[in-house]
RNA sequence: AGGGGCAUGGUGCAACGGUUAGCACACCGGCCUUUGAAGCCGUUGAUCUUGGUUCGAAUCCAGGUGCCCCUGCCA
């Protein structure tokens, strides 16, 4: 690991701790809880460091738990995808275990509570069982059924498990309060009746499916999990957890919840994700601009990055959105430390040396990664005729730029100082070529006579380059927060319509051609990438995981907004007096 | 007759009754530079509000305000 972690104690760190010592618990087991119906996104990704450095720094254990109590929404095309992600994050579980390996337990703890008299089985519709309820303020009343006799109960419940009644005709309830304050206490559902589909472990064994909440702290308990982590919304079930394993008398775990995280930019929840996959907004689950963890792989984040930067972000109890520049600068942090440099001209304008001998090639050194001596170095052509950027050559350069331009001279990074004499430009007025001199006692790019340039720019030799397909990433929303939509709109509507611009024929230095897709390189004063899994013999494809810093680009994009303004500012001057000239006349 | 949670610079966290309220990111300066990168140095900027307890409150208590979650036979 390039990246160092710093672990800040929090809430969670200091309940475990004093758990250790108040001898609550001897040793610590927690697990990873997800249902197999998506894809794990960077929420998720902090759900299990959480969960598993928790484990880890107390000499313990993390399992993962598939929570699948819901054939209709599950599938196991979902656990392979999230085994790999978590496996990818760094983590290994300890015992890999499914809510359905519970249901006979479960099915014998839901007879228990019938017997105790705390549990019955309600034969109101669905809609009887919603009025009855009660309302936030409005306290819920009792369902006729609630005092039915044990042994009615008991036949009724086996009736169900046993196929006897249609889906949603009867349900298992328990008994607690419909007065509650608490909704999760007004008699929740224990058992529903689902005859399809099959469960994806099951099969058909079973038609009658465990609610979450009687699987989940009994699942815990079962495992023996000392510390159940989980999210804010889970408080008001703690209570009700804690109810059942009172009333079963077995293991006692203790929930601690936690805020999620969000990120600017971008959606989280499942639905909306479901939601740009289905409908085609984005190319799939492993689209590089979506927030999943397979996304990110596929971007060129390191697992390395995200664990930093969810450590950075710390845990509380207060919900919050984290800045995508911190995630960014967590990337780039751990890739400057790894990533090998190369060369690569996005956007090529070729140069002309007119002084440098037709035919002729050289070979110069260049270093492999500045951050890393161990990196070595390696070897690239040079010749007459090379590619620059085009934005790195401006006919008329705007104050402090640095670069190429008429008469000036920048040094080609590794290569020779060259000096602009000329240039070439088609119709429309756009610069086809430019036209240099170079100095040949410059060579890898010092000047024996000390003299310095202000400008260092990145080139490909033409006649050694290879192309290649580079996609350039953005935002995948225009606003920071797209899930607060404003009246009437919805958060596909602030989608970036630029976030994807896939660049072809751009020029790489030779050496990239046996690249393999995963490689990640830092292409100088570009940024970060990585080959694409697209990539084809004869198709070498890029994702731009990051940009460099760009302090350049800021103050282009400063200089642009003052424009702007200024452009505004002028335009109600001119109004207003127009206004005024128009009421002189009137 | 509602219940549960949360509130510290722009953002995310820390400070656990006593610190000039700290750290990271961002921002803004500067240094350095064969990447306008990286690195280094520095500046600006915060305790929701009103009371109370205390020698002393970001921290404890009460009221207020604001935000989040809860009325699935979803998880």
């Amino acid at each position: 690991m390039t990246e160092e972690i710093n672990k800040t104690s929090h809430f969670i760190r200091e309940a475990v701790a004093e758990d250790l010592a108040s001898g609550r618990f001897s040793s610590i087991a927690t697990r990873f809880p997800p249902e197999p119906n998506g894809y794990l996104h960077i929420g998720h990704a902090r759900a299990i460091i959480i969960d598993f450095s928790i484990a880890e720094e107390n000499g313990g254990f993390c399992n993962l738990r598939f929570d699948d109590t819901n054939p209709t929404k599950e599938d196991v095309e979902y656990v392979d995808a999230i085994k790999e992600d978590i496996r990818w994050l760094g983590y290994e579980w300890k015992n890999e275990f499914y809510a359905s390996d519970y249901f006979d337990q479960l099915y014998e703890y839901a007879i228990e509570l019938i017997k105790k008299g705390k549990a019955y089985v309600d034969e109101q519709t669905q809609d009887e069982v919603r009025k009855n309820r009660g309302s936030l303020t409005k306290p819920g009343v009792n369902s006729p059924y609630r005092d039915r006799p044990i042994e009615e109960n008991l036949e009724l419940f086996k009736a169900m498990k046993e196929g006897e009644f249609a889906d949603g005709s009867v349900v298992l309830r328990t008994r607690i309060d419909m007065e509650s304050g608490n909704m999760n206490m007004r008699d929740p559902v224990l058992y529903r009746i689902l005859h399809n589909p099959p469960h994806h472990r099951t099969g058909d064994k079973w038609c009658i499916y465990p609610m979450y909440d009687f699987a989940h702290g009994q699942s815990d308990s079962i495992e023996r999990i000392t510390h159940s982590l989980c999210s804010l919304e889970y408080e008001d079930h703690r209570p009700l957890y804690e109810w059942f394993l009172e009333e079963l008398g077995i293991f006692k775990t203790r929930q601690i919840e936690f805020a999620r995280l969000g990120l600017t930019y971008t959606v989280m929840s499942k639905r909306r994700l479901v939601k740009l996959v289905k409908e085609g907004l984005v190319k799939g689950w492993d689209d590089p601009r979506m927030p999943t963890l397979t996304a990110y792989r596929r971007r060129g984040y390191t697992p390395e990055a995200i664990r930093a930067f969810v450590e950075a972000t710390g845990v509380a109890k207060k919900n919050s959105t984290a800045d995508v520049g911190l995630l960014e600068h967590h990337i780039r942090q751990d890739l400057n430390k790894r990533a090998e440099r190369r060369m690569a001209v996005l956007d090529p304008l070729k140069v002309v040396i007119t002084n440098y001998p037709e035919g002729q090639t050289e070979i110069l050194e260049a270093t492999n990664n500045p951050e890393d001596e161990s990196a070595g170095t390696r070897q690239i052509p040079f010749s007459r005729e090379f590619y620059i950027e085009k934005s790195d050559f401006s006919e008329d350069p705007p104050n402090k730029y640095f670069r190429l331009a008429p008469g000036r001279e920048v040094r080609l990074r590794y290569g020779y100082f060259v000096t602009a004499t000329d240039f070439v430009k088609d119709e429309s007025g756009e610069v086809t070529e430019v036209h240099c001199t170079y100095d040949p006692e410059t060579k890898g790019g010092y000047a024996p006579d000390g003299r310095k340039v202000r400008g260092t720019i990145h080139w490909i030799s033409a006649e050694d380059a290879i192309d290649a397909e580079v996609r350039i990433y953005d935002r995948l929303f225009t606003v920071p927060n797209p899930m607060s939509a404003e009246e009437g709109k919805d958060f596909t509507d602030y989608l970036n319509a630029d976030s994807l611009e896939t660049v072809k024929g751009c020029k790489l230095e030779p050496g990239l051609k046996g690249a393999r897709p995963g490689d990640r390189f830092q292409f100088e004063r570009l940024g970060y990438f990585v080959v694409d899994p697209d990539t084809t013999d004869g198709n070498l494809i890029f994702n731009r995981t990051v940009t460099l810093r760009d302090t350049w680009a800021r103050i282009e994009k400063a200089r642009a907004s003052e424009k702007m303004e200024e452009n505004r500012r002028r335009k109600q001057e001119q109004k207003r007096k127009q206004k005024e000239a128009a009421k002189k006349a009137g």
